[in-house]
DNA sequence: GGGTGTGAAGCCGTTCACAGCA
DNA sequence: TGCTGTGAACGGCTTCACACCC
């Protein structure tokens, strides 16, 4: 739609929100760059050049008005009618995502879960509805659901990818070790956590980073 | 110590790593850049560069042999001796990470869960005992933990993290919604849930990548 | 002086294009 | 021909440096 903002930077207006809401909390109005940026422990420069993508504009003055700011940033990455998420795999993980989500983000609504095990079918599980697989796309066109989180065991996960795909997913969160192989046209971020702890011990082992 | 390896490749090894345990289990010997490249989905380029980078060679008839790959890449990525890892926070995600990653990485272990919860101080959970909080530092001595993982609600988030560092920690892994602060010899994977959700429905939405 | 906004430079990782070898 | 290995080009994100404004 609107000119193309790099991914580095959604993750940051992501944050930005919330660092800013927490100054809202704290009956804070205006906020310069450099103050934002320090609670974020990046550049003020970083600051200017992501609110600059946005076309979002400050005063020299004051700096950024934060509630509007919040607004701006509000339009970029939410869905105005909110936007419904499925959890597919309801083990340790996928119940653990759901309960830390729920009503996190008022226009992210996990509204569905996923699994084959009877034993979770057709039941409320951390507070949302659990269904059975076979359900996925009736489930997925009913609910107008896009965006999906995976968290199958290995052996399941480029099959439930393939299926997500079929039932019209246009974003695939995957916390599952396998590379996954879909459409160009849905977007895939691999936060694999075996691959993280391997990154992560491998700088502490070394202290290659500075 | 060694040359900087990129954090990127450092990933893809984790991950060639993986694929390459696959292969072998299948009896596969050797494998071409194009083959360990397309069950990654990447380009073989990419592959060559990393094992370039990691100062590999194959042969140009046979490609790269499996099992002295995977023990190039363990002599990079793993420390000889294991290094041992805590988990800091012991709520839902704290246990699902600390179930979901026992016994998955032979030189990876969880030895120690940390929490300030009486109800689960001096307990097993998930198959890790539980210290309380105030015991970091010395059991961190005593374990030589280097590594960590954060899990705790936002609002304890950047003072464990402080506790963290004076206790000599080397990396921590953070699924905590707060960017850190520590000293710039610690190194930090952030990895918000999110932020990463909020991304995904943004591309979900726009689909705006490509 | 201390802010914002931004062209230009710099840096880093990826991809191109091709040399060299079996 | 089909592979590996690699200098060079490319592209995207970050940082520098500075114009402009209060």
């Amino acid at each position: 739609m609107k000119k193309n903002i790099p991914e580095k930077s959604i993750e940051r207006l992501s944050q930005y929100r919330r660092t800013l809401l927490n100054f809202l909390k704290n009956n804070k109005v205006n906020i310069y760059s450099h103050e934002l940026a320090a609670a974020m422990h990046i550049t003020s420069v970083q600051v200017r050049r992501d609110l600059m993508l946005i076309g979002y504009s400050g005063s020299q003055s004051k700096g950024y008005d934060i509630s509007d700011l919040v607004s701006h940033i509000a339009e970029i990455l939410d869905d105005e009618k909110g936007q419904n998420v499925a959890v597919i795999g309801v083990g340790n993980m996928g119940r653990a995502i759901t309960s830390y989500l729920t009503g996190r983000r008022p226009k992210l609504n996990i509204v569905a879960l996923f699994d084959i095990d009877n034993e979770k079918v057709n039941r409320m599980i951390s507070g949302v509805y659990c269904y059975h697989i076979e359900k996925l796309e009736e489930i997925f066109k009913k609910e107008n659901i896009k965006v999906a989180i995976l968290t199958v065991p290995a052996d399941a996960s480029q099959q439930m990818a393939t299926k997500l795909v079929i039932a019209g997913v246009k974003g695939i969160l995957n916390y599952t070790p396998v590379p996954l192989k879909v459409s160009s046209s849905v977007f895939i971020a691999e936060y694999d956590i075996i691959t993280s702890l391997e990154k992560v011990a491998y700088y502490a082992k070394n202290n290659n980073h500075i």
